[in-house]
DNA sequence: TATTTGACCAAGA
DNA sequence: ATCTTGGCCAAAT
């Protein structure tokens, strides 16, 4: 069984492009309630950043509300990745967030 | 082993 | 709408 940190990474991996999901929907799909250490385990695997290819798109992860929470990289590189993959993002916030909500 | 911290969440003031 | 509080869990110190 591999460690929490690495299930999260997982479920990131599967989330397709386009499409963005919540800590919490990721600690849910792991039968847990640690959102916050969803978080932790992202920010703590520092992937691959070249030329936009990047090996677990974490950048596809919000918060709960819509709000891009935070990114190791800062908030604005997020950004820019996630406009490139056609999640529009307006103040910080994830337009349509609902709509591009992905469920496992 | 114990305490602190964190890319959170929901509810209340 | 913003701020605070309490709760939750895993990893780091």
């Amino acid at each position: 069984m591999a460690s929490f940190s690495s299930r999260v990474l997982a479920l990131c991996a599967r989330v397709p492009s386009g499409r963005v999901t919540t800590y919490g929907a990721i600690a849910s799909a792991l039968k847990s309630k640690a959102f916050r250490a969803v978080g932790q385990a992202l920010n703590s695997n520092t992937y691959d950043f070249v030329s936009g290819d990047c090996t677990v798109p974490c950048h596809r992860v919000v918060c709960s509300d819509g709000s891009l929470g935070g990114f190791a990289y800062g908030v604005k590189r997020k950004i820019a990745l996630l406009e490139k993959e056609g999640v529009h993002v307006r103040n910080g916030k994830v337009v349509d967030f609902h709509k591009k909500l992905y469920r496992f």
